[in-house]
DNA sequence: ATATACGATAGAGTTAACTCTAGGTCAATG
DNA sequence: CATTGACCTAGAGTTAACTCTATCGTATAT
């Protein structure tokens, strides 16, 4: 089953200028052409798919090119590919780290927000600043 | 306790051009200033770990200006503040799940990236597309 | 035969978030 | 009193990743 441009866009996600951007910049030098015109496989999906799980995990277009390159380079091949897939699964592996800390601070922030605009916000009885609060306020 | 740019710089791995660039965007309308030298206290300090949390989850920096304005606003204050706090918190758990699936597909594409690289290049007593493997493939 | 639809390219424009440069103030030091 | 170092602003420059425009080619429908 073949594939035109815009069905690729559909099944992907990806806006139509979106894919020829990425085949512009080298990531999908595999994709044949019938008169100048895109014709994908299913198995380009597959490779498509896997660019996208990569840039969604933030890596740059650059490094996914040199990762399509050593996918595409007959003598370099599987290995160095699958060093770089390696290699960015642990930065998925720090980014969930990440994401659960955020998670941690902006649940405490939630419960400290009502804390924290009074301590710098607040007027009323009390100065604006921490100078007025200091009395009341201690660190 | 006071603080100059470049201690705060160090204190929150910002910057001393991103922390004038947050203060030019409307991040930072609570520093005092001092002749026109910024001075930095404690507790902005916390309001700063804030922004960075919000930051760093992806929060676009107007929406973060959004969330300042609203609780430097003695009117709308803490509430719908917190409404933005609460709102965002979502989109971190959601991050966490994407990333939890990113982590999931690389490992699967790990694995199976030797057979895709066969079924898209090997080359040998096969054809380099799959044009080979189908013989001669029609739409 | 013309309009519509879809494909293509080259290259310009956009946006966010910095990052840096030029030029200036001010306080302490030799 | 000149130099050094830290601060300031305005505004220009950068980078990544799109996003769009202009213009063209081809095929099908009316």
């Amino acid at each position: 089953m073949n594939y035109t441009i815009s069905q690729v866009a559909k099944k992907t996600n990806l806006s139509i200028y979106t894919i020829r951007y990425y085949d512009k910049e080298g990531l999908l030098p595999f994709i044949d052409r019938e008169n100048g015109t895109r014709v994908f496989h299913e198995h380009d999906v597959d490779w498509i798919d896997l660019i996208c799980c990569l840039k969604n995990s933030g890596m740059p277009i650059k490094e996914i090119r040199t990762f399509i390159n050593y996918c595409t380079d007959h003598d370099a091949v599987v290995e160095k590919g699958l060093e770089i897939l390696i290699k960015h699964r642990q930065n998925i592996e720090q980014q969930l780290r990440d994401t659960q800390r955020n998670l941690q601070t902006i649940n405490y922030k939630i419960e400290h927000l009502p804390q924290m605009y009074k301590e710098k916000f607040a007027v009323g009885d009390q100065r604006k600043t921490e100078l007025g609060t200091k009395t009341t306020e201690v660190k």
